[in-house]
DNA sequence: AATGAATGAGAATTCATTCAT
DNA sequence: GATGAATGAATTCTCATTCAT
């Protein structure tokens, strides 16, 4: 009984903090950690030592120095999936969710450096990227921007002469592109210009109409 | 003087086979690793190995490990940046260069995957690359394209209301996404639909035209 | 005084299931992995596991994972030396006691092979071993022997020119040899003729008699 | 031609003194350390402190700790068969040859104690022994006893009733377990009494004769 | 130009064990 | 009796690189 009046008197969590908190401790120093270096020159020593854990609890918790990196980088782009998803929602037409999609992809880049520059750098050299959980969600956005082109060619607003996959690749890789430099550099972006610019570029392309 | 008397009596060999031998098989051997293992993975155990030299050679003739494959590199991108210089010669109009643009790059990662996996996926992760030498030769790349868009504003072909730095990463994007598919899954790549496919994207935009 | 109240409250069981049942849990599960790999290659963690009970859990039972081993073992070799004292009662002369020293010596080997195992290949190799009870038990196994030993010496049966301890050696290294090969490479032995041919030995040697 | 004179002009080396001396002080102070402690205990990092050469180096010349181990057992065994195939030259007849045999094994155990504690008490323990090349060279020790038997058979010295491996198992064990006191518990062997002893066992067996 | 030998420095991972609850 | 969480300590092996010759 008193137990049960101890708990109440605790203040509500909500169900997520049931996660070991020193997980969270390790992932948020190796977040930390990835701010200045790259992954491979991070040793599990100094993860430990910014989380003030034992270095063994790395091993508990995740099943490699790999695995937290890709359980971390998977949370992060599980937020950015949902979201996105939820961004998307209500608006209508294929033209507006591309606009939509540029613009948040603009902004996931620009706003977390550290994913952003694992996610455009890194990650892709990594051995096993391509069977990991982490390429499994980056798939799901993809999925997500080739629903929206096949809607727009349905609904006839896109061009039905190429095939949707490509037109996809070519989305995808003038968003990263446009992102790149900035990445790579430090700059900031100006989201809306950026996201403006690009999409007029996709939509009409780059000649000039008369 | 027996040795020089050898030598006259050898074919005449154009100058650049004057550099070690021994300074050729051991890029050789890194180019032939390369092929089925990434960079990181291979050991100077190995490519001195696979070279059939003494592994303190390797650091006669590169500074280092590190040093050998920016050689490497170096020289393939030398290579495919004069071919491509020389491929654009003689050709008319901002647009038709920019095809041919679109179309040599992508011949280029079709065609050596060894090299498009570096540039693609590895490079970009390696401390100081963006230092390198290589990297300089990948601007120059860059810079050609550059200025076939300014080209194509200056003569009105393309639309002046864009950035040209901007466009010009929508297209290197373009293609790199184009390609990166097949680079990752070892596709080959159908270089003159895909080309086509992407100039029209380009020049036209994704939406349909009445 | 409490304690034995409620001892004598609860339901009258034989006194060896007294002990914990986990206890049992924990030594059950190291005797079904010592099936497949060798103690050292045994985790913790993985007793724990297949016991179904909590690392920890360990600790409170046996002073040591080594310790745990060595409880396990001392059980089987107590009941196997007590078995073995009882074989031997009733049996009369020197000779017909080491044929049933010999015989349930292989039987034992051959039965169990888990604890052959350890017994003759592992645990002597044990920093302690010489000082842990096990080998105390052992002794007692020896002792045995050593006794019909002298019993027969004493009855006039056995040769007296020999120190008896060396006699003993010899059995047992036989007995030991004879049984390695099967224990090692996963034979069966065939109790009956072994020990018959190895009595045979024992008792007249191996030169021909006229 | 001067390369040649300077060569016979240095004095004559003996062609084993080709292996690389760092190699032999590895193997030295590895022999050292198991004087005092049991291989698993000794770590690489002792090794190389006590051969005063760098950890990397064990590396170099054996492809593990463990093939450092075996390749110090093996050079010892094949010493020690060697010279026992010698010393059974020139010997007439199965019995003086057996004698021989067993005094030699005695001798073998007696002088050397490191390597009979890990022959006798710790090797077989490891995995992959029965694979090894050193148990091979063992297996050899082995045959030349069985040999001895079977000649002792066929010339009518040794009962023909029992299994020549059988007996070859009673002569090992028997060897083995005369010796294992002493080396357990450090003390001397008398080596003449000893294989005497034995050979008495063995011969005519433990019973008194009439 | 070439090499055999040697090395410094690191770094990930494993595990038995302890402790607070 | 039982447990989840945490940890200290250790250790093998790898590899790029250097140096004397």
């Amino acid at each position: 009984m008193e137990k049960k009046l101890k708990k109440r008197l605790q203040p509500i969590k909500p169900a997520r903090l049931s996660v070991a908190p020193s997980r969270t401790k390790i992932a948020k120093a190796l977040k930390e950690l990835l701010q200045d270096k790259d992954f491979n020159s991070i040793t599990t020593a100094e993860i430990s030592r910014v989380a003030g854990v034992n270095e063994a609890l790395i091993y508990r918790h995740f099943t490699d120095k790999r695995g937290l990196l890709h359980a971390v980088l998977t949370d992060y782009l599980n937020e950015f999936v949902s979201n996105l998803k939820l961004d998307l929602k209500g608006i209508k037409g294929a033209i507006n969710k591309i606009r939509k999609f540029v613009w948040a992809s603009i902004h996931y880049y620009n706003d977390d450096r550290v994913f952003s520059k694992i996610q455009l750098l890194e990650v892709r050299n990594f051995p096993g990227y391509f069977e990991s959980e982490t390429y499994q969600i980056v798939k799901q956005y993809a999925a997500l921007l080739l629903d929206i082109i096949n809607e727009g060619i349905e609904t006839g607003v896109f061009r039905q002469d190429i095939d949707p996959t490509n037109i996809r690749q070519v989305i995808l890789g003038a968003i990263e592109h446009y992102c790149l430099p900035a990445i790579i550099f430090g700059h900031t972006i100006k989201n809306d210009l950026m996201a403006d610019n690009l999409c007029e570029i996709l939509f009409d392309g780059i000649t000039k109409k008369h």
